[in-house]
DNA sequence: TCTGGGGTCCTAGGACCC
DNA sequence: TCTGGGGTCCTAGGACCC
């Protein structure tokens, strides 16, 4: 048995533990650049603003003075997320952090009333000690706990904000009240098309045979079919955190046309993927730079592209990442268009302390790491662009995304110092 | 005027091998 | 001229997630 813990409107909630003037009001969260609404509070939600909504469309659902709009803020949300999955890592076992507001986690018994108690203990804790409203669902599987979990945030006369779904009855009951397109791992492609052979809620899709799903559709449905029916088979995330990929990108402030304003920007989000690599101890064998226009613009020549080069030997120097990434943009680069997007990926990854040396590569590898422990010392201790790789990337960049719904620093300033 | 960023997994198809 | 069958590995693209 399963049990997720889910944040309530997390970056909105976030914001409130700040700001409690934004209580009962309207609030929503926008995306890098101000570009779109990436979270929203109830009262936004009952005004119809939709998740991803542009913001400049606000205004078509509602008055926007009415609406709170804030720039996030990834770094405080971050910060209270751990601190939840902290309490959740005191109070259960078999944590599988999802993602910034969301855990899976073993159930530490099959009694339910038990379990609902220690559940509504654990919502309470959280609130009192983080601030931010949280939901918990507990069921079978993991895909049954995302619904019940959705069920006892939508429904605040669910006591306690626990929900479970246990008996096959009840199971039943659930699956023939959620729509197709509300089932985790039903996306905005296949509901149309389950719709369209009549499968429109998750109790049509757990009743077909699972191979006939595997079948017409893909393995991964076909788990879906068999979780909704209370089989647990998703693979548990994995226990370290290595990831696969790092990825730093922005959309720019304007679109930009001068090969140099580009460079810049592929030339920072490569010294950030190098850093974060180093941060986790991981090295990367591969390095791709993507640029693309603006999407929306019909009035001018689109143009997207990306290159990807393998490394001699796997690296997260700053100096050996930036250099991939500069010949990756070299070669994808083309005058006459506008950009309006760029970015770094590093991909390969491994534990940096395996790593294969090319036979051929003459470079000291041990003086490179020394090198870069000093620089990340001092950048982790004076403020993180103490030192730099030249060009220097400077604040008033061309390419830095705008953010004008930024929330006054006091707030969060009092916060901390409170909370030390 | 203004439309995010960062991930995962699966599959099809090509390159290459014997 | 004729041109199999089976395997692996890699990559690009599509789907999904928050």
């Amino acid at each position: 048995m399963y049990g997720l813990v889910d944040c309530n409107n997390f970056f909105v909630s976030c914001e409130r533990v700040f700001n409690p003037a934004l209580e009962r009001r309207p609030v929503v969260v926008l995306s890098n650049n101000d570009g779109c609404v990436i979270a929203r509070s109830n009262e936004a939600k009952r005004l119809g603003i939709p998740m991803g909504c542009p913001a400049f469309q606000i205004k078509d659902h509602t008055d926007p003075r009415q609406v709170v709009q804030l720039s996030a803020r990834h770094i405080v949300y971050s910060d209270l997320s751990h601190r939840i999955m902290a309490i959740l890592g005191q109070t259960v076992e078999g944590i599988e952090i999802y993602s910034v507001d969301e855990a899976f986690f073993r159930m530490p018994t099959d009694d339910v009333e038990r379990g609902h108690e220690m559940m509504a203990a654990l919502v309470k804790r959280i609130r009192r000690e983080v601030g931010v409203p949280v939901s918990i669902g507990f069921a079978p599987s993991r895909t049954l706990c995302k619904i019940a979990a959705e069920t006892a945030k939508k429904h605040p006369q669910i006591k306690d904000g626990v929900y479970w779904i246990i008996r096959p009855e009840a199971i039943d009951i659930m699956l023939r009240r959620t729509p197709i397109e509300d089932v985790w791992g039903v996306g905005r492609r296949l509901a149309p098309q389950l719709k369209a052979r009549g499968i429109t809620t998750a109790a049509l899709l757990a009743a077909l045979p699972p191979e006939v799903v595997r079948i017409n559709y893909s393995v991964t449905l076909e788990r879906t079919a068999r979780e909704l029916r209370g089989e647990d088979c998703l693979q548990p995330a994995p226990i370290s955190t290595s990831r696969k990929t790092i990825m730093n990108s922005r959309t720019f402030g304007t679109v930009l046309t001068e090969r140099n304003d580009v460079r810049d920007a592929v030339l920072n989000f490569a010294e950030r993927c190098a850093k974060h690599l180093r941060d986790e101890h991981s090295v990367a064998a591969a390095v791709t730079a993507f640029v693309s226009g603006d999407r929306f613009r019909e009035d001018l020549p689109y143009y997207s592209n990306d290159c990807r080069l393998r490394l001699s030997t796997p690296s997260s120097a700053t100096n050996v990442i930036v250099h991939y990434a500069m010949l990756a943009f070299n070669n994808i680069f083309r005058e006459g268009y506008g950009y309006r997007r760029a970015g770094v990926l590093v991909s390969d990854i491994s534990p940096d302390s395996g790593v294969q040396l090319n036979l051929f590569d003459k470079t000291d590898h041990g003086k490179q790491r020394e090198l870069m422990k000093a620089i990340d010392s001092i950048n982790d201790n004076y403020g993180s662009r103490m030192v730099q790789l030249a060009p220097q990337a400077d604040a008033t960049a061309r390419w830095r995304p705008l953010q004008s719904h930024t929330a006054t620093a006091s707030h969060t300033l009092r916060f901390y110092t409170a909370m030390s």
